[in-house]
DNA sequence: GTAATTGCAAAGGATTTGCAACAGT
DNA sequence: ACTGTTGCAAATCCTTTGCAATTAC
């Protein structure tokens, strides 16, 4: 059982809000997982463990564990959203993403970071959060032959414009 | 009426699809926004004109566009897509959402861009495209005392992992 | 003429919400 | 005790799909 759970339970008693079961069982399972999970990954890895926790129960802890600043919401196009813990790694870091494969790589570019805080001064905004994904093919599709997709036009816009 | 029509014109042919009236009507309401389009602000915009297109084909139609290049789909996790035209401005561009009153600014970053294609092949995949968004606070909602949301946690992850 | 598109309505998938029963504090 | 949560099912929202009538080529 992580030890990370603990956090949880604190931001639940700070806000007020009551430490139940379900709210631990679904913290859990993020917890644990090194991965990207799908409402329906919590899901199912709850149903392994005897738990059975309704899934609007689910949805409703994500949104409270995404607000606690612990898990991380992403949407990486695929009709759904996932959820990472943001526990033994880099706070901030950016995602690499199979466009065949949907394997996730993660890195991190404090440069990167930085310049993009900077452009946001510069139109006047005050940064908030950013979403930077890098769609690709992974090694491992390349190997396979898969092909990055087709590009349009024959003619490229700029020439007629 | 958009000149640009006539490029999916070809585009049309060259796939060897109908050239239908109703898809020149969806492409020329993309054409001449300069905005960020949902299929709803599609709708209705046809509705201004006159013309009755069903909803299924704009989904239909946009699916199209998108494939031929002249127009950029995107997700700024509102829960629906919009739609750009590629025209007149830079092809690669990126994203400056206000995270309350949605206002968006374009900007371009060419270092960025290669910075962040360098990065993926640095970790063996081959970049396509990619995603980068800022969310801030803009100018007039910063003027309006609006203020960032809250940071979850008093105290950050870092200290007690 | 033939094959593809259109429009409508029904289906689909993810997420949300209403509400009675129930559990934290 | 009081307030908030849970779970189910119904509702919602965006998007896709089946199919008969229609249109482009």
């Amino acid at each position: 059982m992580s030890p990370y759970i603990q956090l949880f339970r604190r931001y639940l008693r700070e806000q007020g809000l009551p430490v139940t079961p379900q709210r631990e069982a679904v913290a859990q399972v993020i917890f644990s997982s090194s991965g990207h999970l799908s409402v329906e990954d919590i899901e199912s890895a709850l149903r392994g463990t005897g738990a059975r926790t309704g899934k609007a129960t689910i949805y409703r802890t994500v949104e409270i564990l995404v607000r606690s600043g612990l898990v991380e919401e992403h949407d990486f196009g695929e009709g759904f959203k996932r959820y990472e813990h943001l526990f033994g790694q880099t706070p901030v870091h950016e995602h690499l993403i199979c466009a065949n494969c949907h394997h996730v790589v993660e890195f991190q570019s404090p440069e990167m970071v930085r310049g993009l805080e900077q452009m946001a001064r510069t139109h006047g905004f005050v940064p908030i959060r950013h979403r930077l994904e890098i769609y690709g093919l992974c090694g491992t599709c390349q190997a396979q032959g898969v092909l990055p997709p087709d590009e349009g036009l024959t003619c490229p816009v700029e020439l007629l414009a």
